[in-house]
DNA sequence: TCACGAACGTTATATCATTACGTCCTTAAT
DNA sequence: ATTAAGGACGTAATGATATAACGTTCGTGA
């Protein structure tokens, strides 16, 4: 069920996502793809949605803006670390910490749907000087 | 440090943000404090960023909205609980996991300044049905 | 009392996201 | 082949969130 057919925007978007080591906003997609024939947000916004529901892209909720999946478990929960000099994002899977911080609320009775965990800083390149 | 006097308009904020078990956005602040003669979204942004300053509220990214923080250290890191069915939103500090996170994205270098962690999903109340 | 910086209020505008509506294309049953 | 249904599309309008620019007022300490 991961592995559905892309339509054209989709696969227009995924792409300039994929290019791009930052993170991307809606209309920063949008204008880059003007010469592809994309006018208006929505395009833009329905091709985000079908492709985060394949977990092939993730909402940067603290940047509004988006990056591709770079292919992990698209059920596991995911943490990005973000550049705040460069706008680097890169991804990295949760393997241990995941059940304790879902077990922390939990403990409560809270039930965990969706977590988002988003660290900002220095990438070790900007972090340098 | 972490003591300063508030103005009128900081606790204004303040005050409306304690009062409510959801986050609540800039605007919904704006409408509650109209009567005390707000009028404007960047009054309340204001009284946002210098109360975020200070530890005594945050940002729930994944919500746009703010929540006011129920007085751990300000520096710790924490974690929200967010009930999307209710809005209920519970903070929780972060003991252990917190230096297993940062050094997870630390291993390659990364220095991390501010690290965001949201859990949505229901709180035991809505859980139960 | 006056100089300075912080906070303020007003207006305008930038940025991010969705709703509404009608059309076209695919697909599968007939 | 025909057609009904659903999905994706394009266009236009609007809603929601956030900031910039400007001049004024307030509080504090010299």
């Amino acid at each position: 069920m991961t592995a559905r057919k892309l339509t054209r925007n989709q696969q227009l978007v995924l792409d300039r996502l994929a290019d791009s080591s930052a993170a991307l906003t809606a209309y920063d997609l949008l204008d880059r793809l003007r010469d592809e024939g994309l006018r208006a947000p929505v395009q833009v916004y329905r091709a985000l949605e079908a492709l985060g529901q394949q977990g092939l892209v993730h909402r940067i909720e603290s940047l509004n803006a988006f990056v591709a999946c770079c292919g992990h478990d698209p059920h596991a929960a995911a943490g990005f670390a973000i550049c705040d000099n460069c706008g680097e994002v890169t991804e990295f899977a949760f393997p241990a910490s995941e059940e304790g911080l879902k077990s922390l609320a939990g403990a409560k009775g809270f039930e965990t749907r969706r977590m988002t965990v988003e660290l900002h800083g220095r990438c070790a390149t900007c972090a340098e000087r």
